[in-house]
RNA sequence: GGAGGGUUGCCCGAGUGGUCAAAGGGAGCAGACUGUAAAUCUGCCGGCGAUGCCUACGGUGGUUCGAACCCACCACCCUCCA
């Protein structure tokens, strides 16, 4: 492919390319280039928005391209207490490399394992001494790292900023210099430290490395007003991502209850259908002649088949149908077993002791409610006996079934 | 080192002696409506074989018939001064 056409293809979805013109001539050259992404072993489980950073650097392979994953495991050894929150742990070796193999096995969904090269930044890094820090930090200037966003704010707000974290961009600009890089990705917030090593490349007579980033991919819950997405990212700590291991029913089951807003969006970062094919299920939708249901089932078995397989995507959407469209049990209802001392217990403590609700409070308000159904009937009575030696399909909400044989 | 401000339920935040399981908002849950959702409406939103009891307003003691609220000490956070 010639370059125009690569530049074309590699810049989809990319929010900030620096420089353009560079990149061009570097593709141009014929050779493959050396990309470079860089990932911190401390959170081993990869979600989708990891994977929009994560299928620009499999396009770069695509395209006969050499990616390089850096493990960064040098920073986690020393432990960064940026940001205001808790102090990192620091990381011991073995739960290092435990989570760089984790993570890279994750990463090979995606990626093409054959042309990924993962290296360790302390093979550099590590060696560096006292001098030779001093002489790198000589290599920029307090002004320009002020320019840092987050530092900036730190700074005004009379927050600490501690010396150290000034020198984690500079860290990994060295990561850049060491691998002699044509290209660094990563993500939006990685802006500045991307751009550090353009400078610190510049400053070791190298030529700067061409930086591209990609969106942050926004949660489950986030909402769209007009073409504004708003809401948190996606992150695990919030509870609103999708997991690339989890099993194809909860990621078709989390995607399906994306909003329609929402749909759109992901499909930009996420599905590989053509932009164009894109924008024409959008318009179709916009006009009612296409149920955005449809595509969102559509999105969601892309998704899905991807981290699995497309016969898995298409069981758990048939499961997704029966359960939550047409409101059937379940087929791989869940059976439990509750060891009662009478012969009978309550509806109430059953539901609760059973573990299908939280607490047997929980239980009464949803009965209450009218969310529980016991062998299909609507149940009123939070006292309702239920049978020591029977067994009981009970619905208790949308998502809360279960078969339970009382013994 | 000194002076002041703060710490409330999952989160934000009101509450300055009884009517406080604690206003309001967000999140969440349930029902209705749908296309499954979103939006909207309604309700719920600490626990307990429950018209009552238990646990809860940073921690520990105290005052009081009664404390989230008053007092003392402790811990942590913030602001200003040195």
């Amino acid at each position: 492919m010639g370059p125009d056409a690569q530049l074309a293809e590699l810049r989809r979805g990319v929010v900030d390319l620096h420089v353009e013109g560079e990149l061009r001539d570097r593709l141009a050259e014929g050779r493959p280039l050396r990309v470079k992404a860089g990932f911190d072993p401390t959170r081993p489980d990869l979600h989708l928005g990891h994977t929009v950073l994560m299928n620009k650097m499999r396009q770069f392979q695509e395209l006969g391209h050499e990616v390089v994953f850096v493990v960064g495991d040098f920073t986690a050894q020393i432990g960064d207490p940026s940001g205001r929150s808790q102090t990192r742990p620091v990381l011991t070796r073995a739960e290092i490399e435990e989570g760089a193999r984790s993570y890279a096995e994750q990463a090979f969904k995606i990626l093409d394992r054959d042309r990924t090269r993962i290296v360790y930044n302390s093979e550099w890094l590590g060696k560096l001494g006292f001098d030779d820090v001093i002489r790198l930090a000589g290599k920029y200037t307090l002004a320009r790292m002020m320019e840092r966003d987050d530092f900036k704010k730190r700074w005004s707000s009379n927050q600490s900023i501690s010396l150290h974290e000034l020198l984690y961009p500079l860290a990994q600009a060295y990561d850049s210099v060491a691998l002699e890089c044509d290209v660094e990705l990563g993500g939006t917030d990685q802006l500045f430290n991307l751009l550090v090593a353009r400078a610190i490349m510049k400053e070791h007579g190298q030529r700067p490395q061409i930086v591209m980033t990609t969106p942050i991919l926004e949660g489950l819950n986030a909402s769209v007003d007009g073409d504004v997405v708003v809401g948190d990212k996606m992150s695990k700590s919030l509870d609103n991502y999708v997991g690339v291991t989890e099993p194809p029913e909860m990621q078709l089951g989390k995607l399906m209850s994306i909003s329609d807003g929402l749909m759109w969006r992901y499909y930009e970062l996420l599905s590989a259908e053509s932009r164009e094919k894109i924008s024409a299920t959008k318009a179709a939708c916009a006009r009612g002649e296409f149920n955005p249901k449809d595509a969102k089932v559509a999105l969601a078995k892309e998704i899905v088949a991807r981290y699995h397989s497309s016969a898995e995507a298409d069981a758990a959407h048939e499961k997704w149908e029966a359960q939550f469209s047409r409101g059937e049990v379940p087929v791989d209802l869940e059976e439990l077993r509750l060891r009662i001392e009478g012969d009978d217990i309550w509806l109430a403590s059953a539901i609760a002791k059973a573990g299908i609700v939280a607490s047997s409070s929980d239980a009464r308000r949803r009965i209450a409610q009218g969310a529980v159904e016991v062998d299909g009937v609507r149940a009123t009575d939070p006292r309702a006996a239920l049978r020591r030696g029977k067994r009981y399909v009970i619905k208790a909400g949308k998502r809360a079934w279960a078969a339970v044989t009382i013994e």
